[in-house]
DNA sequence: ACAATGACATAAG
DNA sequence: GCTTATGCCATTG
């Protein structure tokens, strides 16, 4: 059940501290462009247990969400700051800089065990 | 199987 | 820049 959500935590503990990815990048690696707000669900359900740096996980815009959960965002903000991420005036972070490039793809294969290699040209923007 | 939910994404006002 | 509206996907009741 929720292999889907194993993988998202997969890919979440593959983020180097000090870097923050976003929900539709985690998505985009695992294949699904759209399925954002089922990995932030994921992480919203994230089981006790499993050590995954749910913290460096943001939305597009490079703002922290908690919908209703400001002890969330708060901690997240405060942990971020730890590992050396700056946050704005409006508690938004600099994807410039900080954001996680992602993974190669041939990493995320490995995680993801691959399926097949025709995905090819992907983005790897510079 | 259907309806409802959710830490989103994107476009428009 | 911030708020509102619509779409998408997987999980749960």
């Amino acid at each position: 059940m929720a292999g889907f959500f194993e993988q998202v935590y997969q890919v979440v503990r593959q983020v180097p501290p000090g870097k923050v990815t976003s929900y539709g990048a985690i998505a985009r690696m695992l294949g699904h462009p759209h399925a954002a707000r089922t990995v932030g669900w994921a992480l919203h359900s994230l089981p006790e247990g499993y050590d995954v740096p749910w913290h460096r996980v943001i939305n597009s815009q490079g703002c922290i969400s908690a919908s209703g959960r400001e002890s969330w965002a708060d901690l997240q903000r405060a942990l971020l700051e730890a590992e050396g991420v700056e946050f704005d005036e409006q508690g938004t972070v600099d994807l410039e800089c900080f954001g996680w490039a992602g993974l190669p793809w041939h990493e995320i294969e490995e995680l993801l065990r691959l399926r097949k290699s025709s995905e090819t040209s992907e983005v790897w923007m510079p």
